[in-house]
DNA sequence: CGGAATCTTGAAAGTGTTCAAATCAAGTGG
DNA sequence: CCACTTGATTTGAACACTTTCAAGATTCCG
């Protein structure tokens, strides 16, 4: 089982070596693995449920969740996706220390490497590496969510599909479509008929 | 003048104590101010236009700015608005240096403080304070961007327009309304008949 | 005093939702 | 391996909401 648990932290380090372009030393390498544990979820559960004050930080090594809300006509409403390599956590509400608005479901079995907000901020203190890949992904969920954003306000249905199809094409592989819908921001009756009127071009 | 000046910076000032809890040494107030420059900006005149690269970060000392794109049938969607004490930039230009597909433009007479990109980076280096002011802005955009998404893609347009009024007052009083439809996503009739029946509750 | 935006109102057209029902697919227990 | 249940997807028809287009009212500003 040794072995196991070096390959999830290997593909954290992956990760934050990549979007960092450097190197991570013996010492980060360490001292990362010791703040970060391990977790199994099992299709289902729940990372984050509404009420709940969003205290932890979980990284994807294998898997797949969803983020969302739900509204009073009982509507739910999916904000993320999450896969390999995604970052899970209410910034609202780890940030503000406020219960949760939302559900954090994962949607297939997953291992996930977990770690507290406090360990965060100080591994970010010690590891150059590991604070560059937040400062990094900060900036990276930024543009992301400048595009939703823009997306929401300004396309119509057809459009926002086909710019999800080309921008995460993984999604719909991934995903039910009812839910592709509900990121989408539409009924799963429209996008079935988009879909089909998108097949025909 | 001197003393415009010093007033300028000194707002800046203001802000980042605000914002991070801390006083700043006199070493930290002389290198911000040795790294921004004022700038004075008339209504209508763009701090940003499509297809340049975003390579300045500008500070709202005094004016209103909005920030949209154009699309191909050459409407407008506003993807932000700015005030006093927010920041002007592109997210995804800057970081990526791509040609930006925004236009950011003074909406009232302004006053600015201006700072390249690599100053900015230098100054996060060299300054703690101003190290942490751009962490919490970070943190504080990512909250109110996932609130925006949330409500683009789950609220109606009543729903949508008195959240708007609840979180950002301040926007009704110095935006003209076909600005706020235009932010909110709807067609300035929508909005009119929006707040119409609004004002009958 | 104009002239140019801004805001409102009405009617027609368009887009997306809701509700209901049928089809299809996957997983479960016998 | 089959029957059954559950969830996902599609389709149709009626309905609701939003946009568009056109016109009139109001406000702002030189």
């Amino acid at each position: 089982m040794q072995e196991a648990i070096f390959l999830m932290h290997d593909s954290l380090f992956k990760h934050i070596e990549i979007r960092t372009s450097e190197k991570l030393t013996d010492y980060e390498k360490e001292i990362i693995s010791d703040a970060f544990a391990k977790k199994r979820m099992r299709k289902r559960q729940f990372f984050l449920q509404e009420g709940d004050v969003c205290k932890h930080l979980g990284f994807i090594v294998k898997g797949s969740s969803r983020m969302f809300s739900v509204d009073e006509k009982g509507h739910e409403h999916i904000i993320h996706f999450g896969l390999e390599s995604w970052w899970l956590t209410d910034p609202e509400s780890s940030i503000q220390l406020i219960p949760s608005r939302y559900f954090i479901e994962m949607l297939e079995d997953s291992e996930l490497l977990v770690i507290s907000l406090p360990d965060v901020y100080e591994l970010r203190n010690k590891s150059r590496g590991f604070d560059l890949t937040f400062r990094a992904l900060d900036k990276f969920s930024t543009i992301a969510m400048h595009k939703r954003i823009h997306a929401a306000i300004g396309m119509t249905a057809e459009e926002r599909f086909s710019d999800l199809s080309s921008t995460y094409p993984e999604f719909l592989k991934r995903f039910p479509m009812n839910m592709i819908a509900s990121y989408l921001g539409l009924s799963p009756e429209t996008l079935s008929r988009v879909r089909k009127n998108a097949i025909r071009k």
